[in-house]
DNA sequence: CGAACTGTTGAGAGGCTTCAAGCCTAGTGG
DNA sequence: CCACTAGGCTTGAAGCCTCTCAACAGTTCG
């Protein structure tokens, strides 16, 4: 079930923070700053979804998305999570294309909206930005193929192994080791292609091992460099 | 057993034919064959491979490639095969990184080296070829993160069956509806993240079923449509 | 406080890999 | 051009991993 609630405008905030915006000259900034749109979403609402054609980007000042795929089946497959300073969509509007994700909220989030003009402008215009435009999508092809390396080769242990180390590395921990990420069960399933009852039987393994401890969704990350071998990362 | 063979030069051969160079004027292109690097490659030969930094992009004129990625275990993922009209090892030399993957000749080939310089100073300096490769790289994605789907959720007999529409639509049928591309069990196992047997196993269940017919690497693609129903595609 | 969703646990079944052994084919060298 | 050999192909049996189904406990939120 999905809920899709309106945004409430928010006051504008200021993009230079973006990494992908660091090689913007001033003037380039407070154009930008000028023409985004600043929103608050609240948890569950669908920012954008499969087939829908967005006109611009999106770039997450507060919060975590989930961005997934849907299947024929019903089942849903997430691609990433996104957090502050991660920009989203740029994919398919690059392509000029409909999407083929969604991104839903996990965390209250405050996203920007960037018109596909604008990046046009700045595509055509700024030669450090387009040649860093570039690196990010490259990064990200990296990463979905290595991600396909993992997916298909690893067993469900290793594969919840590595994505506990890599929702530390993305989202970090608070001052007791937990996961900063709060994310359901089906969640993680859904990003390892499995089920929840199999994430569920893994990680209390993992408890026994003392390798994690649970407390409801919280995830307290205990012997991590245990967990990295088990992850069997390179 | 990775045999490394001595390219051959051949003469320069025409880039104008490649759908990224599409936008150049005829000065750019003059140039580009002027600054390329043309040479053949005997079957079995390693292009590069993993941790080399490459020094610029190449261009398929004839022939196949398989790009793959070595695991830890020494078991190996294909990325993709390439042929006529593509380009390789984009990714990385725009990342400015080391290569992650490898690229070896499966069917006799003719590349054509483009140095890096030679492709920024396009990158600065014709716009539209800029955004071209931008949408290169967003496609890649595209289909990397679709593949990511389909590998995680499918069984082997649905991903055989896909693999075997992908490479019709890739290398296209001869006149007795052959796939044009001859590939090992062995390769299709590492395609799709099985093992030889589980590929013989589908197969001759396929052709049990008149889906396919064999004779040795040859695959005859008889029913099409059925195939296509049993690869699940979306 | 209750309803709906999420988490947990157990049993069972099925798909796939692994291991082993023999056949066949393609490519090489004489 | 032919014979040989190594690597690829095929098949069978065994066992394990993981999913599915089902029932129940716990938690969250209106």
């Amino acid at each position: 079930m999905i809920i899709i609630i309106e945004p409430q405008k928010e006051v504008n905030l200021d993009l230079s923070k973006f990494h992908l915006f660091k090689d913007l000259n001033e003037k380039e900034i407070s154009q930008l700053n000028l023409e985004q749109t600043t929103s608050l979403y609240k948890k569950e609402s669908v920012i954008y979804s499969s087939g829908s054609q967005l006109k611009g980007f999106y770039c997450v000042n507060r919060g975590i998305l989930k961005l997934y795929k849907n299947r024929n089946d019903g089942k849903i497959q997430i691609i990433s999570f996104a957090k502050e300073g991660d920009i989203i969509a740029y994919r398919s509007v690059l392509s000029e294309e409909l999407t083929c994700s969604t991104a839903q909220v996990i965390e209250e989030c405050v996203l920007s909206f960037l018109p596909y003009k604008t990046i046009l402008y700045l595509i055509q215009n700024n030669w450090q930005f387009r040649l860093h435009l570039l690196q990010v999508v490259c990064e990200e092809l990296r990463e979905s193929n290595n991600y396909i390396i993992d997916i298909t080769q690893k067993s469900v242990r290793e594969l919840v192994a590595e994505a506990l180390i890599l929702l530390k590395e993305n989202f970090g921990l608070d001052n007791a080791n937990n996961l900063r990420i709060i994310v359901k069960r089906a969640e993680l399933a859904n990003l390892i292609g499995s089920t929840p009852e199999g994430i569920i039987r893994t990680l209390s393994e993992f408890k026994q091992s003392q390798l994690i401890d649970l407390q409801g969704r919280k995830i307290k990350l205990i012997n991590i460099r245990e967990l990295t071998k088990v992850a069997n990362l390179v």
